[in-house]
DNA sequence: GTATGTGCAAACTTTTTGCACTTCG
DNA sequence: CGAAGTGCAAAAAGTTTGCACATAC
């Protein structure tokens, strides 16, 4: 993902392309394991000292709004956000609050298969996100 | 559910029972959609006002530690909590904020066998929980 | 040039904490 | 009686907001 990558992403939503949402963009796909918006603050701070924290928080808001990144929470309190607009599912460990992408075509097609037969009264389903708990070795 | 099953749960983890430690898990059992710890304040609040708010937390934590309710997590912030320890999903919808719960055995036991043939490296399942995203109507 | 974005600090919301007092077993 | 739980208020942690200034297009 080179920042013309990234340009392209921003101008495709119509949004305006600034240094604060290009770090921002930059760094959480850098910061590949789901990153807090701490995590994200922390690591363009060290190149861009003078972003703010309220910047960040807008910015993110904004990207989530335009599909170009999600919302993922864990139970622990803070929001984390994930690059990765692709189908795929969570492989969470509670103790450590580490989350793994898990890709699974085969289950995907096999919950597409299900969820065909078995219909849901009175909800339309958008979109399936497994959260795998258990514990990584 | 009744007191005594409540009281019950209590004594059979070892916790102590106590009257606040009652109004709460009632709470949770009433309020069935999945209350957050407001809601939660707001329901005992109108039988016993003298409840305070940081004891609601404190207890809320008991609680989850013990596995006798669990936290939900949504895109919002507020955390939520959920008396239903079986095993079962959740349809969420977004816009409204409203999860329901879902059960499935066939989905279950489809899982169950797609796992246990697809090995996840360095990976232990402990549970597997889908968060259905889409519309209720 | 104008609509939009940013910086900054203050405020808001949710949750946690410390400590004196109370209660359960 | 002693260990554990509660109330209260203060504060911590995360996020949002308002407004003057700056910038992208």
């Amino acid at each position: 993902m080179n920042n013309q990558d990234i340009r392209n992403k921003l101008t495709e939503k119509g949004l305006k392309v600034t240094p604060q949402r290009m770090f921002i963009l930059e760094a959480i796909y850098e910061l590949d394991n789901h990153p807090t918006a701490d995590n994200i603050l922390d690591y363009i701070k060290d190149k861009h000292p003078h972003i703010a924290t309220g910047t960040v928080y807008k910015v993110l808001n904004v990207l989530v709004e335009n599909n170009l990144i999600k919302k993922v929470k864990t139970e622990k309190d803070k929001m984390r956000y994930d690059s990765n607009m692709e189908s795929h599912h969570h492989l969470y460990d509670r103790e450590s609050d580490v989350i793994n992408d898990y890709y699974d075509e085969e289950l995907d097609e096999l919950l597409k298969t299900h969820f065909k037969k078995k219909n849901i009264p009175d909800f339309k389903i958008e979109e399936i996100v497994m959260q795998i708990n258990g514990k990584f070795n």
